[in-house]
DNA sequence: AAAACTTTGTCTATTGGATAAACTAAGTCT
DNA sequence: AGACTTAGTTTATCCAATAGACAAAGTTTT
């Protein structure tokens, strides 16, 4: 979008600057805030005080002297409203009410047994009923919904492919605003899951995060310079179909040697495949001609296998590590983020993929790269996706200008 | 670089859009940039009162009447200063004397025989004496001088890592700027390609662009939003080792399957051992043993014997092109840019190469990318590096504001 | 050729937000 | 009790954008 500039302009940077302060670093005196931003004391004042009267910030009374006047303290009013998080997984239908720091009120999930969007919206009407009751009356009560889906999803909320749902061109974005009556922000489940790592999780005060979400895929979400990452037309991040092995196995996609064939739990259908068939090739199996198998076990029933001692269950899984690290060392190579944050259903076998993960990293990424990465699993585990898909539809109600010279 | 709001920043602001206007589109009237920008005529008027008498716009004389006054049209003022662009190559240096808008003035090269720093700087003297020689006098003289190099740049534009030419941790903006007394920019070869081609060749007006290019390794420059991502620590862009091929090749950054061993001209080199010893498998010949290995020939040379009609090396253009494809296709699926620039030594053999190459990412993108994705060789030819570079400097040197919503 | 209209660009008064500095308020330290 | 500190507000000033009036310089109509 063009914006010139002029004073109103000027006003909401500020105020978007002074409200951030005080919900990231609160509780905040006015003088602090006034130091930390370099915003003039008297700016800073007047600035708070429509804060105050917008009921977004509030006064939590004095704080410690310093030696003279006691400071009034200044903190994020989280409960000014409330938002929903939703998560459409392909099998399951997550949601959550959150006030706006991202706490959760409410939770609530229901199975999805039909991919047809008309289950799909039944499922959503059935998992966010009990969560519009239970929301507290609030000055501005529920500020939004955000979703997080299986597939790529365009500027205006709609989902162009869901390989995983069969849906292709839904614009649930629409029909979800006509239900409910509030805004929503429709995204990726790995960008709202980067979302959520990022604002509340293992990427916090991080700028530039990538996001890795494995489950029956691998997905990315890109946090470039505290910013969503979006591409040109909204589909970045399909780093799942990123092929490392060029001659590799056929993927569904078109594609061969794709990421997420090797390094999801789609890599569980190989398995099972060459463990009928030992002595086979993987290029002779039956899994190899089939493009993109489905596997017949979940990673419960897997994880359950190694805790047993399961040998090859565990090598398969030192597999699919060492295979992650080789496509984590790839996105690091190429986009140099200050953080890799893994996460998706996939981490539940953590214990038996960390090891082989970073040691291909360690082994594999540029040595500049290496020295100064953070890598680390989802500090939200499972709900990563839910609470990012709940802060999307909070950061757009509380807007943010950015500048930069 | 946090910046709260303020009258200076919205001038400062309003008449970078003004200039900018002026620079894209000139010429135009005051009332155009004002019908164009949405800044009031007032405001026009008086930012460009300013930039006439900084001399970076002229007005040229009346244009044409549409039924009323005629008006004062304005133009950009290229001939304002001059910057200078300079691409250290690993054989070669390159200097090219240019206007404000990238017209070149004049250009030198020189072979560098020897590595170290000392020859390096000889070679940048000797190259750049000629040039500013020839600068002519202008309003603000030489302003700046961009650099780009073949290897990675932190960004107080330290060379951490430059392995073609032995280098690490080598501060040559500091050494420049205390030679030539003017602003110094250095930067990723890469990097100064795409922003030559974003600037001046086949990526003009595109926001999301990805630069390869293809050399002695590959590297990549990403435009995002029109700005360069220089990720965390300024070491984004290191594709060419990006693994293609899991247990692949061995490449001397201590991966394997590195993209550039297989699509960059350091892929020669297996052909060669290959062709010594045509029955052996590729894991089995003496290349396979030796990390990156260096070929023996270039690609003037090869590219004669395919324009002989030597299948063997016509094949291996064919096979660099299909792998080409497959790493681009990879940089699609993960970053959605809207065009794909490939530049750099390698495209002499674009005749082979670009069809095999175009092949494969039409069979390996994913549909939604594929559909829009538009694909180009460079638009500047060898000039790429140099023309970006001079533009790094100019672009420094003009400022920049930007404020996303 | 005069009158009416159009378009360009400047001038003027107004608006609104940031700021420095003075000031008031409310504490601590000796 | 008095000196000092720190917090937050008030006041006067500055400055850039803006709308709208206006002057300048053209074209079109009568």
């Amino acid at each position: 979008m063009r914006v010139t500039g002029d004073q109103a302009l000027v006003k909401k940077l500020n105020k978007s600057i002074v409200l951030d302060t005080i919900r990231r670093k609160g509780p905040l005196s006015r003088t602090d805030v006034s130091e930390r931003t370099g915003l003039n004391k008297a700016t800073v004042s007047n600035l708070t005080a429509e804060l105050l009267q917008q009921k977004l910030v509030e006064e939590t009374g004095p704080g410690e002297s310093s030696g003279g006047r006691k400071p009034l303290m200044l903190l994020f009013n989280e409960a000014a409203g409330c938002a929903i998080g939703i998560e459409l997984g392909v099998t399951l239908v997550k949601a959550a009410l959150t006030d706006l720091k991202g706490g959760i009120l409410l939770e609530r999930s229901t199975p999805l047994a039909r991919h047809d969007p008309e289950s799909a919206f039944a499922a959503i009407r059935e998992v966010t009923a009990p969560l519009l009751e239970a929301a507290p009356e609030t000055p501005y009560g529920l500020i939004g919904i955000g979703v997080g889906v299986p597939g790529m999803v365009d500027e205006a909320g709609v989902i162009l492919y869901a390989p995983n749902l069969g849906w292709e061109g839904i614009d649930l974005k629409t029909r979800l605003e006509a239900e409910f009556g509030v805004p929503v922000v429709i995204d990726n489940e790995a960008n709202a899951g980067a979302a959520g790592e990022r604002e509340y999780g293992a990427g916090r005060h991080v700028r530039h995060l990538v996001y890795v979400s494995a489950g029956m895929g691998i997905g990315s979400g890109m946090i470039i310079d505290g910013q969503l990452y979006k591409g040109a037309w909204g589909y970045a991040g399909e780093t799942g179909h990123m092929s490392i092995e060029s001659d590799g196995r056929l993927c569904s996609c078109g594609s061969r040697g794709c990421w997420e064939l090797y390094a999801s739990e789609r890599a569980y259908a190989y398995a099972e495949a060459s463990e009928k068939n030992t002595a086979a090739d993987d290029k002779k199996s039956d899994a190899a001609d089939q493009a993109s198998p489905l596997p017949s076990l979940t990673t419960r029933e897997l994880t359950a296998r190694a805790r047993g001692g399961h040998e090859e269950t565990i090598a398969m899984y030192t597999e699919i590590g060492r295979r992650l690290g080789i496509g984590i060392t790839n996105l690091v190579n190429g986009f140099n983020p200050e953080k890799i944050v893994v996460g998706g259903p996939l981490t539940e076998a953590k214990e038996w993929i960390e090891p082989a993960m970073l040691e291909a990293i360690a082994e594999r990424a540029l040595p500049y790269h290496r020295r100064e990465l953070a890598i680390s699993f989802s500090g939200l585990g499972s709900r990563s996706a839910v609470l990012g898909a709940a802060h999307l539809a909070v950061s757009q109600f509380l807007g943010r200008v950015r500048v930069s010279l």
